[in-house]
DNA sequence: GTTGCAATTGGCACTAAGTGCCAATAAAGT
DNA sequence: ACTTTATTGGCACTTAGTGCCAATTGCAAC
C-alpha cells in the first residue's frame, strides 16, 4: 500500500522531487475520487484518471499499484490513525473501551473532512465490486489493531488470541455502526451510532 | 471450506444436459484447484483451467463469472450449511452457544471432507492477492447469519444492530481460531481452537 | 428416425488492467 | 557546468473478462 496523505504537509521542504510527487499523488487521488463519484468505479478507466491528473497511464500505475488501491488511499492513514490512537489509549482502560474511544475519535476526524465521507460510504456499500475494498481496508485495521494489543499483553499464544479477537470485534462493532449510519442515510452523527454500538456489545454478550 | 458439493446426484437424473453441466462445473473446480495448489492462484491462467478441463475459455466464463469464483465454489455450500446450523439450533441457547456449536459443527464437516482443508486453507492465507476471496467469503457468512437471527429476533432497527454484531463476532472467532489453527501447522484439530476462542471470548469481553 | 427448436458451445475480436523494457528528461550532488 | 540517479512516458505484451455469431448438440414432437 502506499503511503502519503493528502493534507499539509508544508512544514518541511524535503526537496523539489518529494513535493512533486506529494502533488501528483494527491492529484491522482482527487481526480480519481471526483470521478469514481460521478460515474462510478467500474465505469472509469485508468486512462481517465491518468489524462485527468495529467499523467501517463504507466506513471500512475508506479504510484498506485492497482486502480482499487487509488480508492483505499482516500481513506489512507486511517490504519495509522487507529494505531495511534490505540497506543495513546491509558492502560487502565478497558479493552473495549479503548476500541470505543479509537472508533469515535476517528469518526469524528472524518466528519471535520473537507470530502463527504458519506459519500463515499454510499458509493461503496452500493457498488458490490467496491466492497472487496472497504473488507482489505478493514482486515488492515485488525491486524494494526492487533498489533498494538499484542504489545501490550505480551506474545503469547493465548495473548494474540486474546489480542486478534478484540481487534476484530472492534472493528465489527464499527462496521455494524457504519451499516446504521447508513441505514438512516447519514442523518444522525456516526458518533451516536458508534456509541449505541458499543453499548449493545456488552449487553449482547451477556445475554 | 470444503464441501464437494454435490458429489452424488445420482438418485434424479434430471436429463443428460443437466448431468453435463454438472460434470464440468465439477471437473473445472476440480482442475483449477489441482493447478491452484501446484502453481499458484496469480500463476495459473484462465486457459490453463479451460484446457485442463477440456472446455473452451469461453464456456469458461459461462459456469464462472471470474477466476476467484472458481475457488470460492469450492467452499461453496458453506454459507448454505451455516445458516441451515444455525436455523436448527434451539431457542433456549444464548446466541454466542449456538454461534461456538455451528462453527464446530462446520469444522467437522470440514474436516471428514476428502480434500485437504488445510492445505486449502494455507495457500489461501500465504497468497495475498487470495485473501480478499476469504474476505469476501467471511462476508457472505455474515450476511447469512444475521438474516437469520433477524429473523429470530425481528426487524427493529436495534434488532438488526444486535444481529449483526452477533454474526459479525461469530465470524470473528472464527477467523480467529482459524489463525491459531495455521499457526500450529493444523495439528491440533480445528475444533479445539474453537472451543478456546469462544471461551476467550466470554472472559475477554468483561475485562 | 426425422425434423424442428432451444440451449450450449467455441471461435473471434474487443476492452481494460497491469507489467517489463527502454529511451528521454529532470532533479541532485560535485 | 558535468555527472549521476531517479522519474517519466511510450510501446508492446500478457491476462481477465465480455459481446457476438455461427456451429453443434440435446430434446421433443411428430
Amino acid at each position: 500500500m502506499a503511503d502519503a496523505h493528502d493534507t499539509a504537509d508544508a512544514q518541511e521542504s524535503k526537496g523539489l522531487r518529494e513535493r512533486k510527487q506529494a502533488r501528483v499523488r494527491a492529484e491522482l487521488i482527487e481526480a480519481a475520487m471526483r470521478l469514481f463519484l460521478r460515474q462510478g468505479f467500474d465505469e472509469t478507466t485508468v486512462d481517465q484518471i491518468a489524462e485527468a491528473a495529467e499523467v501517463s497511464r504507466r506513471t500512475l500505475f508506479r504510484y498506485f499499484q492497482t486502480k482499487g488501491d487509488i480508492l483505499m488511499a482516500w481513506t489512507r492513514g486511517t490504519s495509522d490513525f487507529l494505531e495511534a490512537a490505540l497506543q495513546a489509549r491509558p492502560r487502565r482502560e478497558t479493552p473495549l473501551q479503548s476500541l470505543r474511544e479509537i472508533f469515535t475519535e476517528l469518526a469524528e476526524q472524518l466528519a471535520s473532512n473537507n470530502v463527504d465521507a458519506y459519500a463515499v460510504a454510499l458509493m461503496i456499500d452500493r457498488d458490490p465490486s467496491l466492497r472487496q475494498y472497504s473488507l482489505q481496508k478493514h482486515a488492515e485495521w485488525e491486524d494494526r489493531l492487533a498489533a498494538v494489543f499484542i504489545e501490550r499483553f505480551g506474545a503469547s499464544a493465548s495473548s494474540e488470541q486474546r489480542a486478534w479477537l478484540l481487534a476484530r470485534i472492534g472493528v465489527a462493532s464499527f462496521r455494524t455502526a457504519l451499516d446504521q449510519w447508513i441505514a438512516v442515510q447519514g442523518r444522525t452523527a456516526m458518533r451516536s451510532h458508534l456509541i449505541e454500538t458499543f453499548a449493545l456489545l456488552d449487553r449482547s454478550l451477556v445475554s
